[in-house]
DNA sequence: TATGAATGAGTCTTCATTCAT
DNA sequence: CATGAATGAAGACTCATTCAT
């Protein structure tokens, strides 16, 4: 069978920004009907269709389905992850830990809006298709680091004791996944508006440094958090 | 054409008490299939499958394929939800009527466990194949009434105003159902052994409550999470 | 998915008369097929329009294209097979073994046409699709009780000793294959009429008996022979 | 549209000796894989792909599949036949014309292996993808000057009356490649070595000549057959 | 010469659905 | 109630073929 040149790892592609070849197309059809389908729900020709091209190209450039899975993994949310994790350092400050990784989740997300779907329904769900494709590339050293910072601070007692540190790094991440992938709900069922980025960033934060109770830190709080969230863009 | 003499609006079943007839083995079948390969990796085969029936039989009790996903909603989801939400009483104070619903939300998973993955994949997700049809029976009024009584305590400053009061209802809930939905995922990952459904409920009220900072209240706290999770089982 | 309740063992069906369901029709034009075309050239649509039937039926009743190779061989070739063999006899004389092998392939063939030619292309030669599957139903213990006669005879100087006992066998099969499943090109070519069954029967005796040199038998052996050939059918 | 330069009918090239060019190393892919997968089960990339090639240089080749299936047959085939039959002479003793056709068959395999299994899946086979292709070059003068060679050592009782002149060398090349094609075959069934070239030649040309019966010439005639089969590498 | 890109047709397979019994 | 039989539509994948470069 004739196979592309082209391989997973052309170097050089930069992240996120979708050059305009066809099989860069592809993968982006695939990730975006990805998201709003769920895989099982997305045939192929379907991806085709959304690239201005035939079935049979699909497989032109990925051999097979499963291919095209790996490399939206491989392509898509590798990158991703690794974006958000790189910049993990171990001598941060834990509560700054968790910051960074939300604020760089978020603004990953800004550029790769499939991922909140995809990600809770293909890879946090039992039976997700991309569940061990992916769990291969978590960088488990650096989620240990911010666990280790957390177990520490709970040591000192300036952080809450309550939590499993491990966890609520995944808690982190899963809070903000959950929230982006579900933006447009609350406004179906609410009838407000649908609430913005900024707003759900300052909710999901508030969330997870500070919870329900408690208010007294909140109103000096809010200055730093907002002054993070002005550089951000 | 012949129509199946039962209708999805029987009454007077008990709820999460699965009865023996072929109907209700379906929509077990069904719903624990829709749990492990979402809804549209099931095919009616399999679920016939399950449940040591003809596909044919699937048709005589719920005629389509739409058909069974509305009695799985209706049967299933919708009294899950009214367990949930039933017993919210509006004089109560909104932690305790949060621990209420988490407490509500993790006995109900218990009796179905399906639900947590079904509700991240299918309903929560755009493009879930039960969201709209599950959406129309959350009790908005009820739901409003917690969002109340937590914008009453922001205005006390005895709640944390930095949470969006409607929303924080909806991270609750999406937390305990996105940890619920990934008890096992950890220990994978990190070869620790599967958290306990009380060790994840102690961590998610800490976090719901607590967030990750607020060393101060939780030695006071622990004492009264603990009695709370005691009278549950 | 739905699994007929046929299975490839249902006793009590004579073997080479088909019966009338719809099964038997499949693996009748299955088999017929296969011989025009070969397997590889035989697509399942095709078979199932000899049979008139949906492409979607052959599946129905064999899950798989492979599975409708097994059943050819199962059902078909291994039943042919058992017909020519099993009633070879260690008494025997190797001559009338032979003699009796031969025979019995012939009436088999006229009985099932499509086996000549299914037999060289797709079971004799290289990559034949059918290769493995059916050397495993050759009657190796049979096979060897000839061979083992024909050494025997050669011991006493009453056989030609240059021919190898064992090939001996398998030559004599394959000559009767290859002129049954070759019967008709010859009056293509030499615009002869085809020739009859037997006289093919008296040719390939006569050959692998005596062979081109080796007059002085012949006029004593026809008698015999012809004999032989009234008692068949 | 562009046409190769190349034609089918190119003259002076060495027969068997396939050149270096990329339109030899095609026609040398195509045979091997032909004889392996049968025709129909070989792939135009296949073939490409063994050849080191792209698919689209096969059609700028070839122009046709079909184009392909005659260029093998004219420039590989063709060959073959001529070398087997061209020097049939007249004056010869119909025994040793057999032996010649024989022994040239043989020698002719050895250089061109594919040979047997594509002359008996492709050109004996009912519906052989060759087999028209074929059949009008065969030097059907040729056949009929050792057929009719035959007819008259039976008349003069020297050779065995039973045979069908014409069909008996039909038989005997037929017998050579049958044979040829399924050298590995017994190996397999019986665990024995493969049979040699040489042991095969023993064998089939005792077969053909002096049939199973028959010892008293079978000594003597041993000689001959051994210096024959000396003289061929 | 040579290649990568592209396509339409066809093949295998699955599946929801229907229906006679 | 229950099943086996049957089908049409759709999905994954292959392949011969074309074409611009």
């Amino acid at each position: 069978m004739r196979k592309p040149l082209h391989t997973s790892d052309r170097p050089g592609r930069p992240l996120f920004s979708p050059t305009r070849d066809a099989r860069a197309q592809l993968l982006n059809a695939a990730a975006a009907l990805f998201a709003q389908q769920g895989i099982a729900g997305t045939s192929l020709s379907s991806i085709a269709k959304r690239a201005r091209l035939t079935p049979a190209m699909v497989h032109y450039y990925f051999e097979d389905r499963e291919a095209l899975l790996n490399a939206v993994v491989d392509e898509r949310l590798v990158p991703f992850i690794t974006y958000v994790w790189d910049p993990v350092d171990p001598g941060d400050d834990p509560v700054e830990m968790i910051r960074g990784v939300v604020q760089r989740l978020l603004s990953g997300i800004e550029k790769a809006p499939w991922v909140p779907n995809t990600w809770m329904r293909e890879i946090l769900n039992e039976g997700g298709l991309l569940r061990t494709k992916v769990l291969r590339h978590i960088p488990v050293e650096k989620v240990r680091l911010v666990g280790a910072a957390i177990h520490a601070g709970q040591k000192k007692r300036s952080l809450n004791s309550e939590l499993d540190p491990l966890l609520y790094v995944f808690s982190a991440i899963g809070l903000v996944m959950l929230h982006m992938a579900t933006l447009k709900v609350w406004s179906d069922i609410f009838h407000r508006r649908a609430a913005g980025v900024d707003e759900m960033q300052r909710h999901v934060t508030a969330l997870l440094l500070d919870g329900l109770r408690h208010p007294s830190h909140a109103a000096a709080d809010r200055q730093r958090t907002k002054r993070a969230s002005r550089r951000k863009p």
